[in-house]
DNA sequence: TCAAAAGTGTTGCCAATACACCCATGA
DNA sequence: TCATGGGTGTATTGGCAACACTTTTGA
């Protein structure tokens, strides 16, 4: 017991990087801050851990603080713990990444909070370690995405294999061959044709298809091997 | 600044999953805890984080408190911050991995700290959510080994492809073809072949090799496909 | 009727598997 | 000289990359 008293106390953040997609781009929503320190910069969008709180509720409060959005692919991504890494008070902050699909939402609460959304390449510099962790984030999304079908959690509920092929090309920065994308995907059997058609098209019209649920669930964790690292 | 006065200070524990191989069996660095609270129950090697240390570091400082080990492979695995997870106090650890080459070393100070080493198969339960923290480990290093090198972190710095195979063996729980593997190592050629011979074999003696630790540091990133996962 | 994007088919190659055979060693 | 385990070779196969052609649509 006694080491518990003993036990230097420490400050507990939670930072987030929030990904989206806009049909084109891999997008990062980032905050500027109108509270010190760092007032008038960029960082992610973060907060303190309560005593009452799971940490994997904390992640997803302060999510839903900035975006209003429940029920989002929300993964831990590590801890991050320099003792200089905050020059306010010495504090832990466990970085969360979440995947969220930007197209089904506006996104006024996120603005009214100072909220943007920013291409990867045209990411700014950040407060504290939050470039490293935006880093290690990207770093994830791209290996993990490669084996496991978590892409999706980027689009709407509907999407044309087109548009999941340009996601893959913004996530990993290369163009990949259309015929052996499609093929790729379509032997996973985790896509359902709604019969439907992509009526923004200008041209040929693709089809829109929609995840079967039930199998990504249940084969999440088998490797699909969509990229090869 | 006041949001740094109004977080509720939480503790911050760090906790270790010790793996390694002693030749057959994959194997798990436990503690028999001889203080309070759950004395006498198993446990992970931890400790509380100190206030002018970097977590990594607190990580190597209390793998070598009980190993007396130094420049070991060391991973963050993830936090674990459930409000339940730590009867006495709200607690949250950060959960390290570490594998270690058990044959090199023998382990009295490990034993004077209650240490012992158990396989995976005879894992006694452990306190708190420990049991969730190796199986997570366990989970992780299966998912790593079979993409990146980190094998030869827990063989002895001359090892044959033998030994190796068991390793994988150990690690996936399933039986390899030999020729197969034998081929599939060299073809990354991370190993260089010593000319020595193992002189432990009753039987043909078979060829000692090690690590090319350029290339290991150079191409870890690089994807070996070691196993299908 | 033309340009642009979507959909499908074919071929060749490489890499992983499933095998068989030979060699070295100590009992 | 025999049992055990180490080392190497080869045929087959299945999956991936590279490629060409057809279809649909709006301008």
């Amino acid at each position: 017991m006694n080491q518990y008293l003993q036990a230097d106390k420490i400050n507990l953040a939670i930072d987030c990087c929030i990904f989206g997609f806009d049909g084109e781009n891999l997008k990062l929503l980032l905050i500027k801050r109108n509270f010190e320190p760092e007032q008038g910069k960029w960082s992610l969008m973060g907060g303190f851990l309560k005593r009452d709180e799971d940490l994997e509720n904390g992640a997803k409060r302060i999510l839903n603080e900035l975006t209003g959005l429940d029920n989002v692919y929300l993964e831990q991504l590590q801890s991050f713990g320099n003792v200089t890494r905050d020059p306010v008070e010495r504090t832990i902050s466990v970085c969360f990444y979440a995947l969220i699909n930007i197209q089904d939402h506006d996104f006024e609460l996120a603005k009214s909070k100072n909220g943007y959304w920013f291409s990867l390449d045209e990411k700014p510099n950040l407060i504290f370690d939050h470039n490293d962790m935006v880093e290690k984030a990207i770093a994830e999304v791209r290996y993990k995405a490669a084996l496991h079908p978590i892409g999706f959690e980027l689009l709407p509920d509907k999407f044309t294999i087109p548009a999941l092929q340009r996601l893959y090309e913004a996530i990993y920065g290369y163009k990949l061959d259309r015929r052996n994308f499609s093929r790729k995907i379509l032997s996973t059997k985790l896509l359902i044709d709604t019969g439907e058609k992509d009526n923004n098209s200008t041209t040929k019209k693709a089809s829109l298809f929609k995840l079967d649920t039930e199998k990504y669930t249940s084969q999440f964790n088998a490797f699909h091997y969509f990229m090869n690292l």
